[in-house]
DNA sequence: CATGAATGAGCCTTCATTCAT
DNA sequence: CATGAATGAAGGCTCATTCAT
């Protein structure tokens, strides 16, 4: 590979990110080795090291950056909506989009949130804590207006979330559902299951 | 100490189980080792090859033997309900219930199908699509009684069996909320969710 | 290797230790890999660990034992002599066969100190001192009585230690001076330089 | 900022060799790591070797240059001296004074002789063997000239050198002995040894 | 059945060194 | 001269598994 000046550490770090994140999606983070990511990304394993710190590193690092862009995503889907039937639906719209296109970050965190060390792993479910925030607001907007009824809310946010979420476990592209579709169905099931 | 003859083996397996579902829940099959098993049974690794064949082997048999108790569980949870809407709501009662009281179970079952070898993996995964199955029947049948409005079924029948079985990555026993609410509300949600 | 029941281990263990003493003296510790190690023994570099906890725990075992086998030699040494003049004989005597038949173990207690862990390290060093004391000892008891003249204890000690410990580092069993020559220098030496 | 042509480099490989005799000292030479000395001087790993060949280079330089200086020290310091006991004394003091004040030099000096190619270790054996010789020449004139009684004069002469050496394995400058008490001490130790 | 000891593969990581820029 | 990125070898250690006792 040659290289351009200065461009090609970033350019070797995005790949290792790219193939992490295909790998721990495949096999799960404790069964992918750095020796096939190494492979994968056409390094010695040892030179990874000149672009992550730890393996546990990159972990985090993938799983962090994967919620931060989240965050900014979802205040950017919502702003300017202030209706909460609207705001709902915009929610619901956004958040399996943007699970349907970014399956493997998502998987990746929740379902090993487990293999972060106990620092990093508060730091993460903090940043999950102001996502899921996002909706309770939402709901709690909608009941106090006395468009939505819930008994709890928290427990209907979980509900809600798990619903829209287990989208990435199955959705394949190609399948034969499309995706304006998907969002139509699970904004019905779950609107109508909020409304009064 | 003498031993009552054949009846120490099985305890013995069933201590394996047992610690083989705790360890797996917290650190997953891949981060599990066969040494913190033994040991948390009293033994050295090797015994554990007295009673189970190979560390693969024990997670299938661990997961194969949830889901075949799940589906004899669910069919007793059904017998002799006809109406659809009845049989939606014992199915989310049951669903629910189950999913509670095998928090591990039920995790492993989903997270570490990825672990198993694509052999085992295919009759986990039949097993689990004749469970999905009983959803898609009632799903169906409320849908041509007029009962029910699915677009989809298969989509909506994974869309309601995530949200019932996100329950298992939160819930707490001492939690706020008890069980007969936390049926209560789902039972809600996904009824007005599909409710013509 | 045929294996006699219950005795394989501790010889495993002896063959190890008697390895390490070799290569740590040839080599020293941070440059004697375990892989050599094993291989010397002839083993694998992961069935170490059956009889090893850790490359620092065998450090620290084969000091530590080397220690406390010097200190309860040089009081059998000393043991029933009290005239001071004699028991320095005795003591340089003893510390000059020891040194010479447990090259290894001395000098890899002296010069790999070093590569111990902090708490191992000070533990050492605290046994050291003891020994150190038994000459002090002798010192302060000889000037007591005026047979000797000792400026300060503990320098005369190190100092003469230092020379005594010495012969470790070049002696050589088939070299032209024999044992009992090599005593009868050093007890000159030593004894003219402190006699009043 | 501009850099003094040529003095930079120069500079730069003082700070490595000084960086390098404290590094070497605290953690012995296989031990310690380019990265820890590139880190110590503030450069990148790999440009060091702008300024030395290889690692083993490094330590036959420091080692080399170390022995070199205490040949033409002694010389110095035994310049103009004929008198064997008077000789003895300059020997003794400047040994230890050069001793206490190099302590890092004289300790790798001999603790890394093992870490040397057997090429670069035989030359500085051969130096060494120069320097031992100085003091073996006093010992054989003062005997000769019936001063000293000495049975064998290279072991009396190791003897004598592991006396004085030791001192920079425990001397700490603000301790309670002085230097000159110290020369002192170990001057009545020597010369009362081997005076007749 | 359980144990202790062995295997062989593999793990994450560090190292000295090289070299295009 | 310095840097950043690469290499290839090796490091200590853990693992699932086997098997004689």
């Amino acid at each position: 590979m040659t290289r351009t000046a200065g461009s090609s550490g970033k350019k070797t770090l995005a790949a290792i990110r790219e193939a992490g994140l295909d790998l721990i999606h495949e096999h799960g983070f404790e069964a992918m080795s750095l020796r096939q990511l190494a492979t994968r990304v056409g390094l010695q394993p040892g030179s990874l090291y000149n672009h992550i710190e730890t393996k546990q590193d990159l972990l985090f690092d993938l799983i962090h950056n994967h919620m931060v862009t989240l965050l900014a995503s979802i205040d950017d889907a919502l702003d300017g909506i202030e209706e909460p039937i609207e705001r709902l639906k915009a929610f619901i719209a956004f958040h399996l989009t943007y699970h349907i296109e970014r399956k493997r970050e998502v998987f990746i965190g929740s379902s090993e949130l487990r293999s972060l060390e106990p620092k990093n792993r508060r730091k993460i479910v903090a940043l999950r804590r102001d996502y899921e925030n996002r909706l309770c607001e939402i709901l709690d907007r909608g009941a106090a207006k006395k468009l939505f009824k819930i008994d709890d809310t928290r427990v209907s946010a979980y509900a809600i979330l798990a619903m829209l979420t287990g989208i990435c476990t199955w959705y394949d592209p190609k399948g034969r559902t499309n995706r304006q579709q998907l969002i139509d169905i699970h904004t019905r099931l779950v609107l109508q299951g909020v409304l009064k």
